[in-house]
DNA sequence: CCATGAATCAAACGATTGTTTTAATCATAC
DNA sequence: GTATGATTAAAACAATCGTTTGATTCATGG
């Protein structure tokens, strides 16, 4: 009577206490969301959670997987699916981009099935103090980012990797800040006149796509004195599209 | 004996408990941070955090207040100076932004006074579902972000502002993830061969004025099907500088 | 029709939460 | 030295936390 079984599907109580932690958890976060509150909404007992997930821990751990999984195997196809057109020449950096940042875009702006609610939730994940939840987060994603990183180095020769590294990281923040910003950050109280989703990922590409291509740091023209307009020939860490 | 002097500076034991606060709040959020952590890291009594300050709420606050008063107040006097030097012309849109993240970096570069501790802390909190850190983080942001704001509109009167408010958006992701991830996100895990802070601001100053300069979106030479290698002539956001 | 095991239920478990109370201590001014 | 008010201290407050228990309901196959 301990485990439940696992070859069947499971009815649906289990399912409706991961939807209610989804959306618990974005609202409040894990901390604060009680397992009173989601068996409240789900309209389950309490003891549900325990005998079906075994501890709270373990119920957060599967909120993620079952999205992250799927969003994962998503962006591994994408790449997959470039590297299989482009036949062995490195891939342009603006369609690697695509294929990570915009596959997670597309989840996000899925309303109907949750997928909305779980990227926020992962947006403000990434940083979470939980320590076990960021190394849950770091298995889950390890495969992925291994990938990435490496189409991104052979599509970059000439930059140093620790630049790409760094830009990668900033291009998660970014992404971040748009999903997670749109409904919870009212830090621009009443200034996002436009706020329409449908434009969210163009804006996000372009200015993820302008960073990754920003001059380098370190030479001498950039950030501090740019003198002139536009200098031509600007030291620039990837013009390959 | 209800409120304490506020005349003033207090002894120690209330800076004790917000340094404390501070420290444990980054390590392990707000709402598994306990009040008997927090005191007994400062070596205080529990009922020393009620006296000072009345509530954990307040306490939360005023970890805030503390220093993000005194970082906008660095901002806004570093684009008092930028205006002041351009005697009413439009201000270069890196120094904007030099003048906004930069003064941020370099709080969270010192690393002895607790700055950096709470550059972290600040960096994940601006996406904390916490309702009423949220409201009093927009309230003590207001002025900062309105003057900036404007001030970049003044410089890139070509772009639509709508633009604007989402590449600033998108800046602050960018900013957030380089101050927290340095050691929060494991995600990379082992890959950040070259973590030195000191090359973090240039690193980060060339990502966001790439970010903030990038082609605009809508101008169907982005993102999608960039056919070519650098289309010349392609329509760009920012080059003032 | 009954046996079997999964699933649900009400109720309680001990531990910990933020906060309060009441008394003791401390410093300072008269 | 004694009064005054700020600070600290120990102890307890009710409330809520995650988890467990033991009984009951339900579905299914022999």
């Amino acid at each position: 009577m301990r485990a439940p079984t696992d070859r069947q599907p499971a009815p649906e109580t289990r399912d409706r206490i991961l939807d209610a932690a989804e959306a618990l958890f974005v609202e409040h976060g894990f901390e604060a969301t009680s397992m009173r509150m989601i068996t409240g909404q789900a309209g389950a007992n309490i003891a549900a959670v325990n005998y079906h997930f075994g501890t709270k821990d373990a119920l957060i751990q599967e909120v993620f997987r079952r999205r992250l999984t799927e969003l994962n195997r998503r962006r591994l196809a994408a790449l997959d699916r470039l590297e299989a057109e482009a036949g062995g020449a490195p891939l342009k950096p603006s369609r690697i981009v695509q294929a990570f940042f915009g596959t997670a875009l597309e989840m996000a702006a899925d309303t109907t099935n949750g997928g909305h609610t779980f990227m926020r939730l992962l947006g403000r994940t990434y940083t979470e103090p939980n320590g076990f939840v960021r190394q849950f987060l770091a298995e889950e994603y390890a495969e992925a980012v291994e990938r990435f990183l490496a189409a991104l180095y052979r599509a970059l020769p000439d930059v140093p990797r620790d630049e790409i590294l760094w830009r990668f990281h900033f291009m998660m923040g970014a992404m971040s800040y748009a999903i997670a910003g749109t409904d919870a950050l009212q830090l621009f109280a009443g200034q996002f006149d436009d706020a329409d989703p449908e434009r969210l990922m163009p804006r996000l590409m372009s200015f993820l796509l302008g960073g990754l291509r920003a001059p380098l740091p370190g030479a001498e023209n950039n950030g501090e004195e740019p003198a002139g307009p536009a200098k031509r020939g600007a030291r620039t860490a990837a013009r390959k599209d």
